[in-house]
DNA sequence: TTTAGCACTCTAAACCCAAGAGTGCTAATC
DNA sequence: GATTAGCACTCTTGGGTTTAGAGTGCTAAA
C-alpha cells in the first residue's frame, strides 16, 4: 500500500485541482493542465489504483476523481509545500492586530478577525484556559451599599472582574478587611485548586460575624471560578456560503447552527489534545509518508479533515488550529474552518504567523508582570 | 383612495393567507378558505382594484397577488390584531431571562436570545445609551506596578472598567488620590459633558506633578468615554435561512454579511427615532385608516417594513423594534429582523413582552440605586 | 509498461409538452 | 348597479426526452 512518486504527484494535482474548481477532475485535463510525460490512458490506470487504495473517490461511475478524507490527509501530511508569506501579507496581519494592544481578550478578537479575512473562511478563537493560573490578588470594591466589585487578579496578568450583591450593613472598610484575608489565604493558588472549603477558611481570618461573611465569601468564590469561563469569537461564518458545497441552503443552515452553539464548539476546541498528535490516529497511511512527515520540523497545527471532525454538520468541512501561548503555558485555540477542499497551504501559512503574532502580543502584554516574576525566583 | 370593509376583509385575508404559505394567493383558494360570502370573480375585481391603489402586487400576469410595501403597512397599522401571550408562553420567556441577575449586559444578551427563540427570526439588542448618565464614582485601582484598573460608576447604576498601564512609580496611594480629585471634580457630569479639558481641570487637584498626572488623566478620560460604547447583541441570524425567501445563497449571503457589520446595525438602531414616529410617514394611506391607528393605546413598537429599512439587502425583510428603559430615559433598543411576510402579530406581542420582562428586571437591577437616589433628592 | 482506440456510462442542459392555477373581460343575472 | 358564470388567455411548474460532452474501463498493439 505504498504510493510511488508518479501517484504522489498525481494525488497532489487532483487535490491542486479539485481546490481550485470544485470539478471532479479527469485524466484529460489532467494531462493537459499539469503536462505529466504520460498518455490520459496511463493516468487513467493510476488515478484507478488511488481509488482502489482509498485516496480518490468517484462521485459517479463515469465522471473524474475527487479526494477522499485520506487523500486529503496523504496531502496535508506529506504533499503538502507551505511557502512563508510574503511581506506585505505579514504587514496587513500585523495591522490588523495592532489595534487594542491592553486587553487579553482584544487581542484574541482581532486575531480571529485577521484569520477570517485573510483566509476567506470562518474563523474561530477560545479565549486562554486560566484554571493552571494562581492567583495573585483579590480586591472587592464598594460600589455603594449592597453592591460590590469584585476584582480577580490572575498571575498571568489577567484581569477579571464581576458586579456582586453584598449585605447592605457591610461598609467599605469591611469589604477590603475581607479581601485582604481571602487574598492572604488563597494567593499563590491555581485557580483548579480553589473551592469552596479553601475559600471559607480563608475568609474566616476576616474576624467577622459568620452571618455576614457567608455571602460575600460565597459571590468572591463564584468570581474567581468565573475567572476561567472560556469565551468563544467566532467571525466569519458566512463566508462558506460562497463556495459551491453550501450552495444547498440547509446544508448552509445546519452548518450554521452548529458554529451558533458556541458552547459546542467551545468545548469542542478545548478539548483537543495538542499538537504532537500531527501525523497519528493514521494506520492506514503508508510507512514512508509517515517518516517523511516526521523528517520536517514538528508541525505547530493540527488538521482535522471531514469525517475526522466528528460532526456530521461539518463532514464537508475541514478544521486546522493551533495554540497560542501565555507565559509558557499553552493557553487556548485559534483556528479555522473552512470547506474540505480548502486551500491548506494558504490557510496554514497564515494561522501560523497570526499564532506568532498573537503569541508576541501577548507576550508584551504581560512584558511587566514577567519582569516581576523573573525578579521574585 | 379609501378602503371599504370588504376591501379591508380581502387585504387582510391576503397578507394572512401569504404570510403563512409564502405562495402568491388567488381568488378561489381565497373565498374557499375563508368564505366570503361572494363569488371568486367579485374578490378578483376587488383585488384588482386593491393592485390599482398599490396593496397588492402581482409577481407575474396570470398569478396570484402578494402584498407590496404598502399592503403590509396597511395591514400592520390598522387591520391588524396583537393577541397578548398567553400564560404558558409568558412563563417561558420569563425563564429564559431568569439568568443573570445581576448586569445589565447579561439581561439584554437573555432578551436578545428569548426574542430569537420565541419567534424563530433573528434578534437583535442593543446596549444603552449611557451618554445621558452622570459620573458617580471613579476610582483607580493598583494592578502591580505600571498597571491600574479604572473602574467608572454611573448614575444608573452600571459599573465599567478598563485596564490601563501608568508610569511604573506611581504608588497605589498616589493613584488613589487621583482618583478621588477627578470623582471630586467630575461627579455629577453627564458622560456627554465630561471632556479631556475637564478632566484635565479635575485632576490639577491631585497635587502631583504634571508629568505624571498626564498619562493617567488620559486613560481615565479614555475610560469614561468608553463606557458609553455601544454594544450589539445578535441571535438567531442564520433562522431566517429556513425561509424559502432565503432560498437563494448569494441573498442569504448578502442578508448574513450585512446582519455581520455589528458597526453599521448599532447605527442604524442607534439613530432610529424613537415610538411616537409609528403611524407616521404615510401620506398616501387613507384618512380612515390612520383615525383607527390612533384611538388604539399609543403603540410602543416601529415596525420598518421593506424598503423603508433604506438597505438593500434588506428589502425582502421587516424590522420590529422597541425600546427599553433604564429609570425613566430610553436607554437601548432590541428588535426582531424576519422576513418581510414575517407573522407580524405574534412578533410584536412576544416583543412587547420581552420589553416589559428586561424593563421589570432593570428596575430590579437598579433598585438598591434608585432608592438612594430617592433619598437624596 | 505504456498507450491508442473504442464502446459504454452518466450528467447536465435544452427542449417540449401538458396540467393547473390564475387572470381579465363580457354578458347575463339578481 | 353590483354580482357572477363562462370563457379564452397567460404563465409557471413538473415531467419526460433528447443530445452533447466529459469521463471511464477494457483490450490489444506498440
Amino acid at each position: 500500500m505504498s504510493l510511488d512518486e508518479r501517484k504522489k504527484n498525481i494525488l497532489k494535482a487532483v487535490v491542486d485541482d479539485y481546490i481550485s474548481t470544485a470539478e471532479p477532475v479527469g485524466s484529460k485535463s489532467l494531462v493537459s493542465k499539469y503536462h505529466f510525460n504520460v498518455s490520459p490512458a496511463t493516468v487513467r490506470n493510476e488515478m484507478a489504483a488511488l481509488e482502489e487504495q482509498g485516496y480518490l473517490e468517484q462521485p459517479h461511475t463515469s465522471s473524474g476523481r475527487v479526494p477522499s478524507d485520506k487523500g486529503y490527509r496523504a496531502y496535508v501530511d506529506s504533499l503538502l509545500k507551505v511557502d512563508d508569506l510574503t511581506q506585505a501579507e505579514c504587514d496587513n496581519i500585523r495591522k490588523i492586530m495592532k489595534g487594542s494592544i491592553d486587553e487579553l481578550s482584544g487581542l484574541i478578537r482581532q486575531a480571529s478577525i485577521a484569520l477570517s479575512d485573510k483566509t476567506g473562511y470562518a474563523s474561530l478563537a477560545l479565549s486562554p484556559k486560566l484554571s493552571q493560573s494562581h492567583l495573585k490578588q483579590i480586591k472587592i470594591l464598594m460600589i455603594e451599599p449592597g453592591r460590590a466589585l469584585v476584582v480577580v487578579v490572575l498571575s498571568a496578568g489577567v484581569v477579571k472582574d464581576r458586579l456582586v450583591r453584598v449585605p447592605n450593613i457591610l461598609d467599605a472598610s469591611q469589604l477590603v478587611q475581607i479581601a485582604s484575608a481571602l487574598e492572604e489565604g488563597l494567593s499563590g493558588m491555581t485557580l483548579d485548586d480553589i473551592t469552596l472549603v479553601t475559600v471559607a477558611t480563608a475568609a474566616r481570618h476576616a474576624q467577622l460575624p459568620d452571618n455576614l461573611l457567608n455571602q460575600v465569601m460565597y459571590e468572591a468564590y463564584v468570581s474567581i471560578k468565573q475567572a476561567d469561563n472560556l469565551e468563544l469569537y467566532a467571525d466569519g461564518a458566512q463566508n462558506l456560503l460562497s463556495y459551491p458545497e453550501f450552495q444547498d441552503v440547509h446544508k448552509a443552515k445546519d452548518y450554521l447552527d452548529i458554529l451558533a452553539r458556541d458552547g459546542l464548539i467551545a468545548g469542542y476546541l478545548s478539548e483537543m489534545k495538542d499538537e504532537s498528535e500531527a501525523g497519528q490516529d493514521m494506520p492506514e497511511l503508508d510507512e514512508q509518508v509517515i517518516r517523511e512527515a516526521q523528517e520536517r520540523k514538528p508541525l505547530s497545527y493540527v488538521v482535522r479533515i471531514g469525517q475526522e471532525i466528528m460532526m456530521e454538520e461539518l463532514k464537508d468541512c475541514s478544521f486546522i488550529t493551533t495554540t497560542y501561548k501565555m507565559g509558557d503555558i499553552v493557553a487556548g485555540r485559534i483556528g479555522v474552518i473552512g470547506p474540505r477542499r480548502m486551500a491548506y497551504g494558504k490557510v496554514i501559512s497564515n494561522i501560523s504567523f497570526v499564532k506568532q503574532t498573537l503569541n508576541e502580543q501577548i507576550r508584551r502584554l504581560a512584558s511587566s508582570e514577567d519582569r516581576m516574576e523573573a525578579t521574585r525566583q
